[in-house]
RNA sequence: GCUAAUGUGGCGCAGCUGGUAGCGCAAUUGAUUCGUAAUCAAUAGGUCGCCGGUUCGAAUCCGGCCAUUAGCUCCA
């Protein structure tokens, strides 16, 4: 028998082997640190017998499978030491996740985080006992009988969703059994640090409408100094988010009279939004949109035309009581309907196509109450939308045009290494949330998947994550505490010119229906700023900070020409404030290097002098003394390459 | 919306078992006119998230609501 390792080398066997002999007659130190095999591609355990020829990599804590199998071995550890502690849980799933893994357990009475330490102290006992995991398979139906002499519901509710004539495995260590598929570490005793992080609920089979089940999530590794450099990464990335920096540097605040998901912008944060939408905006316009202004409410006539009232009207804020025979408007969840309404004044030529309707636009959408975050998940926000009109064989090159204003934005905001793109299709299965014309939905994930395949996008496919309308293109990232959302979208959408009956005339007079693109640039300005605080920890590029220079005024003999620096500055657009307290230069500098200004100007009696300025710049320091001609060529140059710190 | 937790001046925190609120930073004012990350002093600022209950007495105990956080569900 051969077995080809990953760097082609061969072994040879006169008979059947385990993985971990293989591993043993490699090298000890690799027997050590195996954690699982994968055998032509397939993941599997140590103890797997290789009976026959195939390629071999032993796997271990460095390759993402091995953290997994490492990792939900230890989410069994955590089932058992609760097993343990409450005789009376029932147990759910517990997987194995990036970063960690958890498990859902049924409590008869709830427990709070403060028995997260009972039960880190139990887990430490059964890693220490160091019991073997002992796999072992049974028809479904003893599977079942198995799963109700433990009592365990849930497991069974599992096992009953499998086929009839499915072997089903299970793992015992100790006295503790659970149904799993593996595969696992050999024995307990190989976790060696773990923490218990959080104590949430989280539904039964992620549905709302089950029972709320407790979930403890944790986290391993092989190396305690590993655990704890995790741990003061976490309290680190901590330190950037959003939600604290964006208040403690003056770009945000809520309030509870205003109410939840309704951030305020603060001078700096307006600013800064300024200068995003006054920038996307003129690119926009060098790459042919056309700006609309439309209003932020409509009739519902208008949502019921476009399929939001139907699909949407939980989301949205309604005014007026229709029971009533009143009037209904509804504050606009997106921008859609009015720029097809603008479309729609007038007939179309295939001549004017494609047209692309640009509007920094504000939308409101009643989020639960639940789903709010700093930036990131508003009631009120502001999105740099578009529509894209234009005829099949032109959707295409305006998918691709979208596509690269999406991608130069992020590279603009140096966000462009963080994202990935995900391709959302529609979930057949779901007839509540999509519009339920399947040919359609083929069509045009059909069509997105061919354009998506063309332009070489390196997507990952989501079921159940398209519009209602149609499939997305979502770039996706993660905020600081590695929670993914959505910062730019671009949308196939097959059924609202139906629905608003928009057309254009073709080449032989014939009237035809166009396509649409949705899609934003920077994507939503709330959300963008929040990824960005994070990205920079407050200390942005100077093309984009709020406040560029300060100018120091050493002492009350400088003021006059601190002034007039400043004035020059400005007249040359440059965003300047200038510190005239009277405070020490250390005081001042300080100051502003924890308002994060990229440059700082210091005038005293010797620049005054010399006619010159004392340039400090963030991240840099000293940079010396130069004229303020010279300055002013080293940020325009600064502004101009859009660096990045 | 659901589960768990939290809520004390702008921010970060003290305040034990109920006896009527303090500290640091920031702010303001005055003095200081200073050379590359904190000058000194004084002052002001709080219906202890809101409403109700228990009690002679509530920041502290109980209930409801509001807000915040982690997660679930939903979503740009």
């Amino acid at each position: 028998m051969q077995i080809t390792l990953k760097d082609g080398s061969q072994m040879h066997y006169d008979g059947p082997v385990s993985v971990a002999q293989v591993a043993a007659d490699i090298s000890e130190g690799l027997a050590r640190v195996a954690l699982g095999a994968k055998v032509d591609g397939k993941v599997c355990e140590t103890a797997t017998v290789l009976d026959r020829d195939c390629a071999l990599e032993i796997l271990t804590f460095r390759d993402e499978e091995g953290k997994r199998i490492y990792r939900h071995t230890c989410s069994h550890i955590l089932a058992q030491a609760v097993k343990s502690v409450y005789p009376t849980v029932k147990l759910a799933i517990g997987p194995a996740i990036d970063n960690g893994f958890y498990y859902d357990f049924d409590f008869k009475t709830p427990i709070s985080a403060e028995n997260l330490d009972k039960i880190e102290q139990e887990m430490k006992k059964i890693i220490k006992a160091n019991y073997p995991l002992k796999r072992f398979v049974l028809p479904r139906r003893k599977a079942i009988e198995l799963m109700r002499k433990y009592g365990e519901d849930y497991k069974i509710e599992l096992i009953e969703d499998l086929p009839a004539d499915a072997q089903i495995s299970f793992y015992q260590q100790g006295d503790f059994v659970d149904l799993c598929a593996g595969p696992h570490l050999p024995c307990t005793g190989m976790i060696k640090a773990f923490k218990l992080t959080s104590l949430t609920g989280a539904y039964w089979r992620g549905n709302e409408k089950n029972k709320m089940l407790s979930r403890i999530y944790g986290t391993c590794f092989d190396k305690k100094s590993d655990l704890t450099e995790y741990l003061t990464a976490l309290e680190e990335a901590k330190k950037r988010d959003h939600n604290k920096l964006g208040r403690e540097l003056g770009i945000f605040m809520t309030d509870e009279n205003i109410g939840q998901g309704l951030p305020l912008l603060m001078p700096k944060g307006a600013k800064l939004f300024q200068i995003l939408s006054r920038w996307v905006e003129d690119e926009e316009e060098r790459r042919g949109y056309l700006r609309t202004k439309t209003p932020y409410m409509a009739k519902s006539n208008l949502y019921k035309i476009s399929g939001h009232w139907d699909h949407y009207k939980d989301g949205m804020f309604v005014m007026g009581d229709e029971e009533k025979d009143e009037e209904v408007f509804a504050l606009r969840p997106m921008t859609c309907p009015f720029q097809y309404t603008i479309y729609n004044n007038g007939l179309k030529s295939y001549r004017d196509l494609p047209l692309r309707y640009g509007e920094t636009s504000t939308l409101f959408r009643n989020e639960s109450s639940g789903e709010m975050h700093g930036l990131i998940r508003v009631r009120q926000f502001t999105i740099s939308e578009g529509h894209l009109i234009c005829t099949p064989s032109q959707l295409e090159e305006e998918f691709k045009g979208c596509l690269e204003l999406a991608q130069y934005c992020l590279k603009c905001f140096g966000l462009d290494g963080d994202v990935s793109y995900r391709f959302s299709k529609w979930d057949p299965q779901d007839t509540d949330k999509y519009i339920n014309d399947p040919d359609k939905w083929e069509e045009a994930e059909a069509t997105m998947r061919s354009i998506l395949d063309h332009l070489r996008v390196p997507y990952t496919e989501a079921i159940g994550e398209a519009a209602f309308y149609g499939p997305k293109l979502d770039i996706q990232i993660k905020n600081v505490h590695g929670k993914e959302d959505t910062l730019i979208t671009i949308q196939v959408d097959m059924f609202l010119a139906e629905n608003f009956d928009m057309s254009y005339i073709d080449e032989n007079g014939e009237k035809r229906r166009p396509y649409i693109l949705h899609r934003t640039s920077m994507g939503c300005y709330e959300r963008t700023i929040a990824l960005l605080i994070e990205k920079f920890a407050g200390a942005f590029p100077v093309w984009m900070s709020p406040e560029q220079v300060r100018v120091l005024c050493l002492t009350d003999r400088t003021r006059a020409v601190s002034d007039e620096i400043a004035c020059k500055l400005r007249g040359a657009g440059i965003r300047v404030e200038v510190d005239s307290r009277s405070e020490t230069v250390g005081y001042k500098i300080r100051a502003a290097q924890l308002d994060k200004v990229p440059y700082m100007l210091i005038i005293g009696d010797k620049e005054v002098e010399e006619g010159v300025v004392s340039v400090r710049r963030r991240g840099e320091g000293d940079l010396g003394k130069m004229t303020l001609g010279d300055f002013l060529v080293k940020i325009a140059d600064d502004i101009d390459s859009k660096r990045l710190d």
